[in-house]
DNA sequence: AGTGTGACTTGGG
DNA sequence: ACCCAAGCCACAC
């Protein structure tokens, strides 16, 4: 398996719950700032195999990206049971709820304060 | 080897 | 805020 790979796996599975990323912003962490579609495909090839937490991943809007009708209601059901809000078209609110990763020893908790 | 495609992103109008 | 065009990169045909 690919470094990249891995290293895109790892950062989804530390997305904590009542939070997200953008596909972006994991590319980036991973180490290729241009991979956005790469996380796209490992997301869509290795969730179910990794147990990861595909519904914390959105697009750079903040909005549900997945095309299956049936696939976008559960993960807005899943992010619901998590506290996190989407109002009728899908939309998160990436100020509040996006996740930050942190470098450990920045002493800066790894996601934003909400409420 | 060339072409098409996608659960993306950014920049412009 | 919304829609569109171009850029991107690995993978499937």
């Amino acid at each position: 398996m690919q470094p990249f790979t891995k290293a895109v796996i790892a950062i989804i599975k530390a997305i904590p719950e009542g939070r997200v990323m953008t596909y972006g912003q994991i590319a980036e962490q991973a180490g290729s700032a241009r991979g956005a579609r790469q996380v796209v495909r490992i997301l869509h090839s290795m969730s179910e195999a990794h147990g990861l937490p595909w519904h914390r991943v959105v697009n750079a809007k903040g909005e549900i990206a997945v095309l299956d009708d049936e696939s976008r209601f559960k993960q807005q059901l899943y992010l619901s049971g998590e506290g996190v809000e989407t109002d009728d078209d899908g939309r998160i609110d990436l100020e509040r709820y996006r996740h930050r990763p942190a470098s450990e020893n920045d002493g800066w908790l790894g996601s934003s304060e909400q409420d």
